[in-house]
DNA sequence: CCTCCACAGGAAGCGCAGGAGT
DNA sequence: ACTCCTGCGCTTCCTGTGGAGG
């Protein structure tokens, strides 16, 4: 029998592991600081009253956008006198509305509730700023907003009605491409002044990982060599700090488990597969009912091979849009839920080939006219598993 | 050539939840 | 209590597209 007695006293090598957490904003920011200091520069204006520029920063991710933008708020909002600098991420908050209403229930409580027409949201947002407040919107991973230029355009209007005050953007994304998708109106409105952060060499992560290792494990815990290692394996698959700091974390988690007292390199090896799945778990988990339906339907599918592409003659590796959704229809009649519509369904395709889950193709030259043909991102395995659990009961 | 297949994705509109105004 | 409004997720309907097969 084990006691609780018994787990807490075996010795543990973390010292404190909220340290590794990615929610985690370390005081000082290695290799950020001319960076930080622009966005404080744009920033500042806003505590002299005036109205700073809009600013969009870009970079990949875990190249330390949100960190950087999350620390000059801090200051910011310490030293404010009357002006707000508000962070939003724009996956949860991703409409015009959703926005709004978030923007102005920070000052009207009551406002939460929704039923709130957009005009009144934006009388009151007019009526509360134009007491000389300067507003500062954060829009975290701005790309995910379904109406952004809407919205750019309500927030830059608002500007010109605003006597005395004013509002300002600053848009992190990590996806490049939609800047052309934007309507040139609100592209020039939000790209008034642009930032790009550089992904983390090898070295900055070793860096990096140095200076939490510190404050996380015990010291003398961490083989030098390890963090090394890891830093070295970041470096070349994505630059990716909160990935580096991950991996560090599983592999220490992977020598306590082991009774062992220092992190080596094999630590960290056996740490990178299972980083692998514990990301995609944390995608899958948090994902609508339907969207873990239909990747379901995709991970069954694959481990008994495509029969259209059997029958066709076809590489067998990938599926066929048309009989996914037939296996999704099966599979919601099995758990008592009506199947949404086509229509939806492939906007689930879209979402999920969005997360990296998935990988479609045009079928190209295909037998039965045209299809779109899919891909499984990880081992089908592994996701079935996954799944299996959260779905049937 | 035309027509059909199997899909992509836009447009309209519906039901619902939760307001406001009367 | 009632009518009307709003945003949102969703369905229904529709047009478009490129290759296969007649």
């Amino acid at each position: 029998m084990t006691s609780f007695q018994e787990i807490l006293s075996k010795p543990s090598i973390f010292k404190d592991n909220s340290v590794l957490s990615p929610h985690y904003v370390p005081l000082n920011l290695p290799f950020r600081d001319s960076q930080i200091k622009e966005i404080m520069e744009i920033v500042s204006l806003a505590l002299k009253n005036q109205k700073p520029r809009n600013l969009f920063i870009y970079g990949k991710t875990g190249s330390g956008k949100t960190c950087s933008v999350k620390h000059v708020m801090d200051k910011f909002n310490s030293v404010n006198p009357a002006s707000l600098m508000i962070y939003l991420n724009s996956r949860i908050y991703n409409s015009r509305y959703r926005i709004m209403q978030k923007i102005m229930k920070q000052f009207i409580p009551e406002l939460e509730k929704s039923g709130f027409g957009l005009p009144h949201l934006y009388e009151k947002l007019i009526e509360f700023t134009s007491k000389g407040k300067q507003l500062i919107v954060v829009l975290d991973e701005i790309d995910m907003i379904k109406d952004l230029d809407e919205l750019v355009y309500t927030l830059t209007r608002a500007n010109d009605e605003i006597k005395g005050g004013g509002i300002s953007i600053i848009g992190i994304s990590n996806k490049l491409s939609f800047k052309n998708e934007l309507d040139p109106r609100s592209k020039s409105s939000l790209y008034e002044t642009e930032m790009v952060f550089p992904p983390y060499t090898s070295n900055q992560l070793q860096h990096i990982l140095l200076q939490r290792v510190e404050k996380g494990f015990e010291k003398g815990s961490v083989e030098s060599s390890a963090i090394n290692l890891a830093a070295a394996i970041t470096a070349q698959e994505s630059g990716d700090a909160r990935y580096a700091l991950k991996l560090i974390l599983k592999a220490g988690e992977i020598a306590q488990q082991n009774s062992k007292l220092k992190v080596n390199d094999e630590d960290v090896e056996l740490a990178r597969k299972r980083v692998e799945i514990d990301l995609a778990a944390e995608t899958i988990a948090t994902l609508p009912f339907n969207h873990q339906l239909v990747l379901y339907a995709i991970a069954f599918l694959s481990i008994n091979g495509s029969k259209y592409a059997r029958l066709e003659g076809f590489n067998e590796e990938f599926l066929f849009s048309g009989e996914i959704y037939e296996e999704y229809e099966n599979l919601t009649k099995k758990v008592h839920k009506k199947a949404r519509s086509v229509r939806w369904y492939k906007e689930y395709l879209n979402d999920l080939e969005m997360l990296g889950l998935i990988t479609t193709t045009p079928s190209g030259k295909g037998v039965r006219g045209h299809t779109t043909l899919i891909k499984l991102g990880g081992s089908p395995q592994d996701i079935s598993d996954l799944l299996k659990k959260t779905i049937l009961l």
